[in-house]
RNA sequence: GGCCCCGUAGCUCAGCUGGAUAGAGCACCGGCCUUCUAAGCCGAUGGUCGCAGGUUCGAAUCCUGCCGGGGUCACCA
């Protein structure tokens, strides 16, 4: 419950306790407390009267009068006023703010946790990088908002599970496994010459073709072909998911399921997992054998008009019928795919999170469609479109050419600024918008890096106990003490905004939660810490205002404990970007 | 041509699912260090929210149509 809630329903109960007069009762679902934009205006507005006049024929005002004097007499309020067209401005007294505070050193590190999931089931996929080499940067901004995402989540009270789809089915494998044969060849001392285009020609193979002639010299060569690759098959996507799985620790992003698209095409008793689903959806009418018409504009060379098994996508929401045989008789991706998203929903999970790259936007709709078809609702699909990371260096775009196996690996980019830079700020920015990545600039020690000028305010939180410690060595500062704080003290406007502005922090969980925003969290931490900062300067000309005061000893440990709160609401909103808190800055 | 995303200060972007006089940062101009960390803070300048309609007490936000930018469009992954 946040404690812009908790006045929407003061204020519902308010309203029932009005005899309007009327038989039918008023509405009074669209009843909103926020907080306003201006804060002249205050900490809390209301837009009660507004909503809620019409229905029962009174002038907004007047109605806003009678709330506005109900809620005036609750010792919460310090004063309620009627502005504009009909608006409730609540100020909240100290005595209110000193028991929000005293809530949050109750809760701890568990302070803005909700409960808003409910505990519902939700799976996040995220990153499925190809297992094909290492991750390049392209990868990086899925990573960090799906694993984020995941954070907020299961702060907001989902039961979340993490999940990476290793596409270890397509021909990117085999021509990964040819790929590898031939490092292995020239492991073995053979010359290979120049890789052949259409085969991979990075670098990161020739360790694994090392390893296989270390463990099977010249063996695998007189090994039938289909043998030979099917292990070449399975030791190249082990390797590179061993590759992988390393970019994703240094990411610090850790997945519960790696989830195997093979294991939608590995038969038992003669049928897989995606023969069942077909089976299934045909004798639900949603597969059948027809032709598609061909693609608009300009026709591709090798386009046939054959008749093919067909996915009745159509008939939930898509443009056209989707095929899932190719024409070598195997199964397309997209056959796959419902066969993993039905698989997921037999896992019993209430929602799907896809976190897909923006060059995947035209796979949404038929996503949907699979959900309708399959869950019956397609709201318990949601997917998030990350645009395109744009490198700089020193304001110059860095030219990456993928063609040459020379792009910029994911590795390269930790390294050098750090897991943290990149994490926060990978979501300091909305997930639709495109982002420019500046390797400079996320480096730099000042207030123009957020990630700095965040980390930097949870520790001055932390320096100032260390220096209460040295300053004032009799005074406890433990959890303990500062629970028995006297609150009471705390009347700054300063120390009074640094507390609104934390108890804020809930009701920010819940919303961008329920919006799948996690870049929400990132920009309220720049906002918190802005706040701190502010406070901290004012204490320069007003040295009353700091936060030791070695005279006194109980104003110290209030004030103490709004920063104990201060670096829990940090630490928590850090956590959650998957960022470090540091205790000091070096 | 269809579908998806974007368009807000000179630049980069927020804008709390419809609220009041639209906000930050950068850049530019002017201030603040015998300090619990100046690794910071304060002030000033800067807007037809792409355009035009519509919905209502109220629109940057929702709907429709345009304009501009990007992505994507049988079988590939």
């Amino acid at each position: 419950m946040n404690l812009f809630l908790e006045f929407e329903n003061k204020i519902r109960k308010i309203l029932e306790g009005i005899d309007f007069g009327h038989s039918t009762a008023p509405d009074f679902g669209r009843v909103t407390v926020e907080p306003p934009r201006d804060p002249a205006h205050g900490d809390l507005a209301a837009n009660a009267a507004l909503v809620v006049a019409k229905q029962v024929g009174m002038n907004p005002r007047q109605l806003a009068r009678m709330i506005a004097d109900a809620l005036a007499r609750d010792p919460a309020v310090a004063s309620a006023e009627i502005a504009g067209p009909g608006f409730i401005n609540v100020r909240l007294s100290q005595r209110f703010w000193a028991d929000q505070l005293a809530s949050m050193l109750a809760a701890g590190a568990g302070y803005g946790r909700s409960a808003i999931g409910a505990g519902r089931k939700v799976n996040v996929e995220y990153v499925s990088a190809n297992p094909t080499g290492p991750m390049h940067v392209g990868h990086c901004r899925g990573a960090v908002v799906g694993d984020a995402l995941a954070n907020l989540l299961a702060f907001a009270g989902y039961a979340v599970t993490r999940e990476y789809v290793i596409n270890d089915a397509g021909v990117q494998i085999d021509v990964l496994a040819r790929s590898v044969e031939l490092r292995y060849r020239e492991a073995l001392g053979e010359t290979i010459g120049a890789i052949p285009a259409g085969l991979y020609p990075g670098d990161y193979l020739r360790p694994v073709g090392e390893a296989l002639a270390a463990e099977f010299g010249a063996a695998l060569k007189t090994m039938p072909d289909a043998e030979r690759m099917a292990l070449l098959r399975e030791r190249s996507v082990a390797a590179m998911m061993g590759l992988i799985r390393e970019d994703l620790h240094a990411l610090d992003v850790h997945h519960d399921v790696f989830f195997s698209e093979r294991t939608l095409h590995d038969k038992r008793d003669g049928v897989s997992a995606i023969d069942r689903m077909i089976e299934e959806m045909r004798a639900r009418g949603f597969v059948y054998e027809g032709r598609l018409p061909p693609p608009k504009g300009e026709l591709p060379e090798d386009w046939e008009d054959r008749e093919q098994t067909l996915f009745r996508s159509t008939e939930v929401g898509d443009d056209m019928d989707r095929p899932l045989v190719k024409s070598d008789g195997s199964y397309t991706y997209f056959a796959a795919d419902v066969a993993y998203f039905k698989d997921k929903h037999d896992r019993g999970f209430d929602r799907m999170v896809y976190v897909l790259g923006a060059d995947h936007g035209g796979y949404v709709k038929r996503l949907r469609a699979v959900a309708r078809a399959i869950a019956g609702d397609e709201n318990v699909l949601d997917v998030l479109l990350c645009q395109l990371v744009r490198l700089f260096r020193d304001g110059e775009p860095v030219k990456m050419s993928k063609r040459s196996g020379d792009f910029v690996t994911l590795r390269e980019v930790v390294d050098e600024v750090g897991r943290d830079a990149v994490r926060f700020m990978m979501l300091y920015r909305k997930t639709e918008a495109p982002l420019d990545f500046d390797f400079a600039k996320v480096t730099e020690q000042s207030k123009d890096n957020p990630v700095f000028y965040v980390q930097y305010a949870h520790a001055r939180t932390r320096s100032v106990f260390r220096q209460a410690g040295e300053e004032m060595p009799r005074l406890d500062t433990s959890d303990a003490a500062l629970a028995g704080a006297d609150l009471s003290l705390l009347t700054d406007r300063g120390e009074i905004g640094l507390i609104a502005k934390m108890a804020a922090f809930p009701r920010l969980i819940e919303q961008a939660a329920r919006a799948d925003e996690p870049h929400r969290v990132a920009f309220y931490l720049y906002e918190l810490a802005t706040e701190l900062h502010q406070h901290w300067s004012r204490g320069k000309e007003l040295p009353e205002l700091r936060f030791i005061n070695q005279e006194n000893a109980r104003l110290t440990l209030a004030r103490l404990a709004v920063l104990r709160a201060l670096s829990s609401v940090l630490a928590a909103g850090l956590a959650i970007v998957g960022a470090s808190a540091p205790e000091e800055m070096r």
